[in-house]
DNA sequence: ACCTGAACACCGTTCAAGT
DNA sequence: ACCTGAACACCGTTCAAGT
């Protein structure tokens, strides 16, 4: 049953979040489940997959009624969202990001930034590359805030406390690079 | 001596270019040393430590002179030598950005970027933001180019060929961003 | 369909002991 | 200073066998 699935995706995130990555292993999220590790794999192929699922539920319980407005605000929208579901769980920026780079997930969030720039009046060729562009941002701050923020928490580093503001002026300063090609006035 | 060290950074890197960073562990290493695993650990003391050599090797190696000129030729220049140095050895985007979330390495193209942008004219505080911006795009490209090179190599998927003029483009975006903080004319 | 038990081929790291 | 040998506490994955 489907169900069964589902549980194995819940119990994973708890260990995430309690654990970090790092120590969420196969055999580990086994034992909290009551199991022996080669039952998970009747249910996902391999490693890999079950952290594209636990990306994809990540985002999905981190998903936000969008309210609709001009292209700048979608696009402004979408980021906060994706950012903010990372960052709700422990390592869930890492998580994401390396399942991104692997080919898995995040396939929600780029539809709907490919949609956003259509309604920029972009040229057509240079959607994928705002896409990207902003996708990589999201991803790069999100890393580093939750490295910072676990780094401070284990008593760590304490270099720059990071202005809280950084990721909104990053993406305003892309989001004006993307309006001079746009034929948008900036200032 | 130190000359023990440089071995076991050069013959890690031709480990890491051969097998991957995945395949790079003390075990193989140490092997391919003729050495003992436990060896290592008296001259690095831990592999996290090893890594975070290995990346300021990869970027020393792909250091190239730098013609002066006006602030956004000089960023182009570091992001074009980072990305380059990365992608010079298998896995060397993930491995530096890994390693640069950890907070170690990339001091050197970190502060070339913050003396270029000191000569922008950019507001003083906009300086890291302008910094950190350009470094997730660079690190995302670059891991972004080299896992679609890889997954081709093996013969796995093909979606879109990706331009290889994206990174220029991209980059373009941000600069003009930039550019708007700056008070620089864009159009 | 879902799971157990056992195995295979690995990991990073520590530490006493050697030279 | 540099290294060996042995151990500790783990990994992901496969596969025959059970219900």
């Amino acid at each position: 049953m489907a169900y069964r699935r589902a549980d194995i995706v819940a119990t994973a995130l708890e260990v995430l979040d309690s654990y970090g990555l790092a120590d969420l292993s196969m055999r580990r999220l086994a034992g909290e489940l009551g199991l022996q590790p080669s039952a998970l794999y009747h249910h996902f192929a391999n490693k890999q997959t079950l952290l594209g699922a636990l990306a994809d539920e990540i985002l999905r319980r981190g998903a936000r009624p969008r309210p609709d407005g001009p292209w700048a605000e979608q696009v402004t929208a979408i980021c906060h969202e994706l950012r903010d579901a990372m960052l709700a769980y422990r390592d869930g920026a890492e998580l994401v990001a390396t399942v991104h780079a692997f080919g898995l997930g995040v396939a929600a969030p780029t539809a709907d930034l490919t949609a956003a720039y259509d309604d920029a009046g972009l040229p057509t060729d240079l959607v994928p590359v705002a896409v990207s562009t902003v996708l990589h941002f999201v991803f790069g701050d999100a890393i580093q805030e939750q490295t910072h923020l676990q780094a401070s928490s284990v008593g760590a580093i304490a270099d720059q406390p990071r202005e809280r503001s950084d990721f909104e002026r990053g993406l305003a300063l892309i989001l004006d690079g993307i309006r001079v090609r746009a034929g948008e006035p900036v200032r």
